[in-house]
RNA sequence: GCCCUGGUGGUGGAAUUGGUAGACACGCAGGACUUAAAAUCCUGUAUUCAUUGCGAAUGUGCGGGUUCAAGUCCCGCCCGGGGUACCA
């Protein structure tokens, strides 16, 4: 339809667009020209030798996907793109920079599919991500551009990690240290007196650890390198081939891909990260970051204070050791549960129990991850057949194995108090095994139904902590606990070590290789070691990671002797946890960056990036840094001071539905069977009577006639030559279909049909007018086919439209579905703007002429001076605090109390357009240059707010009786509080309001509002 | 379950420190211009009642409370979003 009326009226558009052409607002033009002026002028270049104050906005790392940016990516970057710009003006030299983080999974799953080597995927993607990029307009220097797949990058990621390698954590000291210090310890007084973050605590001599061969040391320093290399239990992932670190796991399936998890015992490269956990738990309350971002690393590194606690097993010769929150509980203990994996299990389970506990530890070992939780709610475990001896009453209290216990928290053991924590309880309640109350419970509390977990209350049935209040009673406990050593206060910590190698090949490889079976550091001098070449990206068939496959990859040493080089590579947070100091110095091939680059450009000061990187990636970042903090390396222990969350544009994802029938059909010479021809036809139907069947199982009779009807003339009007008998509706199917099919939930079937050939022969019911989609909000995905990219709404609003109307949209940190209603309002701010400068806000109509570009160089009135003064307080105070959807609308209002007063004045207009060249920057450009600038606006100063032209001498009083405002009273501002309750009261509005009542009390505050009690 | 968030017109949202709830925009309705449409401009637009005008009452998820005054603070619920989960 519209296109006919198109060729209808395509000599009137024509003209249309000829005449408009000049004074309107032409984005295309526009948004070239100004795009090629700063890459002509390489506008964007940060030097690191400014005599400016620094500041540094930094997005989060990208890894660039095949599917391209959609909407949602943008918020972020035209934020902080917007906050860069404005501080630029505002005099500060600003690092802001962009690079990709290039290694990693989806590229390495494409080229074992295709064959096609991770590179080029890569540089594929990023080329389509750098594009998208520049197409938004946003500022960044890419003279500092990376990859962390480049060799001359991954060096110093190898570098970093060399060093994790070479160093321990010194508790007392609380920092990591060369490894030669713990060495030369070793040699003087073996491990006395040391107090060190380890695998498992040791005790050595001196001379013990001199008469260790040389794979001992190696294998005891492992206990305490940063970077180790031990047998521990993996997230192993058989579909992706390798480990997963536990933040790359979710609900027992690895994050990328949704492949299910198995846990695994096998040699593994981990990182201590555990030794920074106090700090990094500690930093969080220096660093300005969202509350509910602290809140989630707080609960990941998982604090807990407590006290180890020993209980010998029965004669004596072996003990178990728990730990527990709650000592002030120990005389509630019944039982003793041990995680399936605990080594006791195997020493002191009796002869006649063998056989059941085997059988058991044996199937909790072979669980997946996802069994493990989905049966968290079934109770199992087996009676090892031990009595352990209570350490206070001296008791005998049986031992049982059980998986609800974790062999990786604490100790994998616990101390069973039914009646004060609910999964002892419910292991209790489950084996009949006692639930004796120690800690007073609330009046009506059935301890046999609930336990109770409840921090308050006094301790009863408890020896010596009778009577006292929980908290006191854990403090007094423990301290008897370590009188009578039997253990000690302790801190315990959810957080796990980060496992770091992947058996996979689009990774940086780990630089180490294997003397004599020991692993060996290359020497610093001899990095990067880069990525051979391999002939496929799949294991070995003997299993080993890819790398296995390279062929002549091997280390050399002086002698020629040629030594295998570690299999594994790093994971795909390894090079993100250190790159935003790689943009202070990129090309640098002596160090990661210079001293002098560093202490200028220092940490982020804003960093803007998704919320689902808390436990990831915004935690190795502040480990890396703290650990790089401790050799001095840099001079701050936190990376980034503020933290933005940027919220999810959500796709909306549309359904079509369509009736599963089955068609009933009588052949002549059949008769009389009856046969279900294996012909279907498509019936799609509304969303709305998808809802009546979907809710109430049945439909009105009069509608299910119809459908059947229709199903079944449809049917005949396809398949002419069949005798049909009838068509049942067996169920509905519901659909994904491309939402740029659909417009406001209604369907374009030609393009449906066109787009999905097997439904080509689809019917519609009830017609084809007006099919109604249904609709749903979800994470937007390709696989989804709810994706909205920029392309399009740039192609049709421009850049600058876009940059405004997604910061317009709402709070930057709130999640939101996209939507293009609403985006006419900006579109139409900017061109109402541009014609501000052509037409002095009103429609000449006098001359039949196009416009042209006039500023009238008159000087402004108080009125226009107000006008933009409080224009530009506002601007500022908004982006100061990141709240760029007000800052849009004040924008707007400034234009419209500029049309009101026709102003068209260049002291109002020019430093307008330097406020808005931070959101529009390409028509604050065009403007700037039509202005009569020759240099661009880039290098403006944000207008100086004056705050004399907004001093006003009257205030506008609201005033409310009984809070409710009654009437508005204009008042001189220099007032005493006495006064203007007298003027106020004297008035004919407040005579009329408080008529014969008596005035109780008049509340003035002085500029805000008056309130009248009667 | 626990932790963190949020809940305001038909819609997106505003109200920054307890002080005029609904800025700005979309949508919608009416009008001007036009042969007509588009575009543009003007007017109105929380709800209910009243309507000739003046107006009145209600209103920020629900129920209480503090206060001269509560979207904002306190207590108890309900619902949505995110994180996390046998972490002893």
């Amino acid at each position: 339809m519209f296109k006919s009326w198109i060729r209808a009226n395509n000599r009137q558009i024509c003209f249309f667009l000829i005449s408009q052409a000049i004074m309107d607002y032409n984005f295309k033009e526009i948004e070239k020209n100004a795009q090629k002026k700063w890459v002509d002028e390489d506008s964007y270049r940060v030097s690191n030798d400014s005599p400016l104050p620094k500041y540094y906005v930094l997005d989060m790392f990208p890894y660039p996907s095949g599917a391209g940016l959609h909407v949602g990516h943008p918020l972020g970057y035209i934020a902080s793109d917007i906050f860069s710009r404005f501080k630029r003006l505002k005099g500060f030299n600003v690092l802001h920079p962009m690079g990709w983080d290039a290694f990693g999974l989806p590229a390495e799953q494409y080229a074992i599919q295709t064959g096609q080597h991770p590179a080029i995927t890569t540089k594929n993607n990023i080329d389509r991500y750098k594009s998208q990029m520049n197409m938004l307009g946003l500022s960044y220097d890419w003279s500092r551009e990376y990859k962390t797949s480049d060799p001359a990058f991954y060096k110093w990621t190898q570098w970093i990690f060399l060093k994790l390698f070479k160093s321990w954590y010194n508790n007392k000291t609380k920092k990591a240290e060369p490894i030669e210090n713990l060495i030369s310890k070793f040699e003087e007084s073996g491990t006395t007196g040391i107090h060190a973050a380890c695998g498992e605590e040791m005790n050595f001599s001196a001379d013990e650890w001199k008469a260790f061969n040389e794979k001992k040391k190696s294998d005891v320093l492992f206990n305490y390198r940063l970077a180790y290399l031990s047998e521990a239990w993996v997230n192993w992932c058989p579909q992706l081939g390798t480990v997963l670190a536990n933040d790359e796991v979710k609900d027992g399936v690895s994050e990328r891909g949704g492949y299910p998890v198995e846990r695994k015992l096998m040699p593994q490269w981990s990182l201590r990260i555990t030794a920074y956990a106090e700090r990094l738990l500690n930093g969080l309350d220096t660093i300005d970051w969202s509350e509910s971002m602290k809140e989630a690393q707080r609960n990941w590194i998982g604090r807990s204070e407590g006290s180890s606690l020993e209980f010998k097993v029965e004669g004596g010769k072996y003990k178990v050791s728990v730990f527990t929150t709650r000592p002030d509980t120990v005389f509630g203990v019944t039982f003793i549960t041990l995680a399936p994996e605990n080594e006791l299990v195997g020493k002191i389970t009796t002869a006649d129990r063998k056989d059941a506990v085997e059988e058991y530890v044996k199937t909790a070992k072979n669980k997946t991850e996802r069994e493990r939780q989905t049966e968290v709610k079934k109770v199992s475990g087996e009676f090892t057949g031990a009595y352990a001896i209570h350490p206070f009453t001296g008791k005998e209290i049986p031992v049982w194995v059980g998986d609800y216990v974790l062999a990786g928290y604490g100790t994998g053991a616990v101390m069973g108090v039914p009646a004060h924590d609910s999964r002892d309880h419910a292991f209790a309640k489950h084996f009949g095994l006692d639930i004796p109350i120690v800690i007073e419970a609330p009046e009506g509390w059935d301890i046999l139904k609930e336990s109770y977990d409840g921090k308050t209350g006094k301790c009863i049935n408890s020896g010596f902590l009778n009577g006292l209040d929980v908290k006191d009673a854990i403090k007094l406990a423990i301290e008897e606990i370590e009188n009578r050593g039997l253990g000690k206060g302790k801190v315990n910590f959810r957080l796990r070590d980060a496992a770091f190698g992947r058996q996979r090949y689009w990774g940086e490889p780990i630089p180490i290789y294997y003397k004599n079976g020991i692993p060996t550091p290359m020497d610093e001098s001899e990095l990067p070691l880069e990525l051979p070449p391999i002939d496929k990206f799949q294991p070995t068939e003997t299993g080993d990671p890819p790398l296995a496959r390279a062929t002549d990859w091997k280390y050399k040493d002086k002698d020629g002797k040629e030594y295998h080089y570690e299999y594994t590579t790093m994971p795909g947070w390894a090079g993100s946890s250190w790159y935003y100091l790689r943009y202070m110095d990129p090309n640098n091939a002596n160090e990661f960056a210079s001293k002098d680059a560093i202490n200028y450009w220092q940490n982020i000061d804003l960093y803007i990036g998704g919320a689902e990187h808390a436990t990831g990636h915004l935690l190795y970042f502040r480990f890396w840094t703290k650990f790089l903090f401790d050799y001095g390396l840099v001079p701050f222990e936190e990376p980034a001071k503020k933290l933005v969350n940027q919220g999810m544009i959500q796709g909306v994802s549309s359904f079509v539905y369509k009736l599963r029938t089955v068609c009933e059909e009588k052949r002549e010479n059949d008769n009389p069977k009856i046969i279900r021809p294996n012909l279907d036809i498509e019936v799609f139907i509304p969303e709305e009577i998808y809802k009546q069947i979907s809710t109430k199982e049945r439909l009105p009779d009069r509608l299910d006639e119809e459908l059947i009807d229709f199903c079944t003339n449809k049917f005949k009007q396809l398949y002419p030559t069949h005798k049909l008998i009838s068509c049942y509706i067996i169920g509905v199917q519901v659909l994904r279909v491309d939402i740029s099919l659909v417009k406001d939930d209604f369907l374009n079937i030609p393009g449906f049909k066109k787009m999905y050939p097997a439904f080509k022969n689809a019917f519609f019911f009830p017609n084809e007018e007006n099919y109604k989609c249904g609709h749903e909000v979800e994470k937007m995905s390709k696989s989804k086919y709810n994706v909205v990219t920029p392309d399009d709404v740039i192609a049709q609003y421009g850049t600058d439209t876009m940059r405004m109307y997604e910061m317009f949209l709402g709070p930057l940190e709130m999640s939101k579905p996209w939507s293009t209603q609403g985006i006419s309002g900006v579109y139409n701010f900017l061109r109402k703007f541009w014609k501000l400068f052509y037409t002095s806000g009103q429609l000449s109509v006098v001359s039949g002429q196009p416009e042209e570009f006039f500023v009238s160089d008159e000087g402004p009135t108080a009125t226009e001076l107000k006008v933009l003064h409080k224009t530009i307080k506002k601007i500022e105070e908004d982006i100061e605090r990141l709240s760029f959807n007000t800052a849009v609308s004040a924008f707007m209002i400034c234009l419209n109390e500029l049309i009101e007063l026709k102003c068209n004045k260049r002291e109002i207009l020019e430093p307008l357009v330097i406020c808005l060249s931070p959101f529009a920057p390409h028509i604050a450009e065009e403007l700037w240059s039509k202005l009569g600038h020759s240099s661009s606006v880039l290098k403006a100063s944000y207008p100086k707010f004056e705050e004399k032209y907004l001093i006003e001498n009257t205030f506008s009083y609201p005033v409310s009786f009984n809070g409710k405002t009654r009437f508005m009273l204009e008042l001189p501002l220099n007032l005493s509080k006495e006064e203007i309750e007298k003027q106020v009261l004297a008035s004919e509005d407040a005579q009329k309001w408080v008529k014969d009542a008596t005035i109780k009390k008049v509340i003035v505050v002085p500029n805000k509002i008056v309130n009248i009690v009667v």
